[in-house]
DNA sequence: GTCCCTGCAAATGGTTTGCAGGCGG
DNA sequence: CCGCCTGCAAACCATTTGCAGGGAC
C-alpha cells in the first residue's frame, strides 16, 4: 500500500517531451522544479520543494509559477490535505491521479492508498441532487507508526 | 438530502447556556456571531460571517477569536472544502458533525449529504498502514441545478 | 475588581502579480 | 529575434497576534 505509484514515474526525457508537445519552454528552473517532484514521489508544497532545490537554482515565485503551469497541463495534480497548503504530484501519462491519501497529523509524512472506495457513489448523489460533473476528495489523516512511538 | 439538520438548530439560550457551562462570557459580538451561524445552518467563511453581521457590531478579528472558541468548545465544526478558506457551522450538542458536503463549483453553494459511505474502512486502513487515530473528510463538489441552467 | 473580551492595527504565511531584463527555440 | 520566462519586490488574501482600553460577572 506504499508507494502504489512508484512503479512508473516519468523520465526527465519525456518530461520534456511533454513540456515541448504544448509549445512550453525546458528552462533551467523548471528543470531543476520537475527534478524534486521526481525523486518525491509524494505530494510536495511549494515551500517544501523550494528548500528541496539547489540554492539559488529557482526563484520561490518561479516555483509557484511553474506548478501552476504543470497543472495547467495535467502534469501533476493537487493536493488538499486539509492545512490550508496546496500540495502537487507528478502525475504519468495518462493518468488523472485518481487516488486518495492518508496524512499524519505529527509528522505531515504522507502515504498513499490506492483504492478509491465509492464505486458509483457519484451517480447516486448526482441522482439525489440535481448535481452535475460531481467528483469528490477523499483524505484520511491519522497517526503514523513512526510517531506513535516517538512520542505518546 | 437538502438540509437533514434544520430539524433542531439550538436556540440562544442553549447556546448561551453552553457557554456559561465552560466559563466563558455570552458577550454582545458572540451573540451577534451566533446568531448568524444559527441562522445559516450551512458552513460559512469567517468573511461571509462577518459581513452577515449587522455592520460595527463584531469585528473581523473578533470573529476569527470568536470562532476559534467556538471550535475549541466542540460548538461548530470546520471544514475545508478545498478552496483554502475554513468554513463552520453550528452543531447540536452531542453531534460530531460527521457528515459530508456537496459544493458547486460556480455558486460555492452548500448541500448536506448525511450519510458516512464508509462503514469499517478506518480500521481496514489502520490494519493495513499502522497508523492510529484515523479519521476522514471526504468533500463532493459538481454543479448544482441552479448553476447548470443559468449558463452552460 | 478581576479577567476575559474587544477593536484597532500590525504581523504572518501562503500565494500571486507587475515589471523590466534575459534566454530558449 | 520574438515571446515566453525569470528574479525581485511589492501586492494580496485569509488568518493571527500585540496591545491597551472596556465590559461581563
Amino acid at each position: 500500500m506504499d508507494h502504489p505509484h512508484s512503479h512508473g514515474h516519468p523520465g526527465m526525457p519525456e518530461l520534456a517531451e511533454r513540456l515541448r508537445r504544448s509549445s512550453r519552454k525546458l528552462t533551467g528552473p523548471r528543470h531543476h522544479v520537475l527534478e524534486v517532484l521526481r525523486s518525491e514521489g509524494h505530494p510536495i508544497s511549494a515551500r517544501a520543494l523550494f528548500e528541496a532545490l539547489p540554492p539559488g537554482k529557482c526563484d520561490l515565485a518561479t516555483v509557484y509559477r511553474s506548478l501552476q503551469l504543470l497543472e495547467e497541463m495535467g502534469m501533476i495534480k493537487r493536493y488538499d490535505l486539509g492545512d490550508g497548503v496546496k500540495r502537487f504530484e507528478l502525475l504519468e501519462e495518462g493518468d488523472d491521479g485518481h487516488h486518495h491519501h492518508l496524512v499524519c497529523t505529527r509528522c505531515a509524512g504522507v502515504v498513499e492508498i490506492e483504492d478509491c472506495f465509492m464505486p458509483g457513489l457519484e451517480e447516486t448523489i448526482a441522482a439525489h441532487s440535481g448535481f452535475s460533473n460531481i467528483t469528490h476528495r477523499l483524505e484520511f489523516t491519522g497517526i503514523c507508526p513512526a510517531c506513535q512511538s516517538q512520542s505518546q
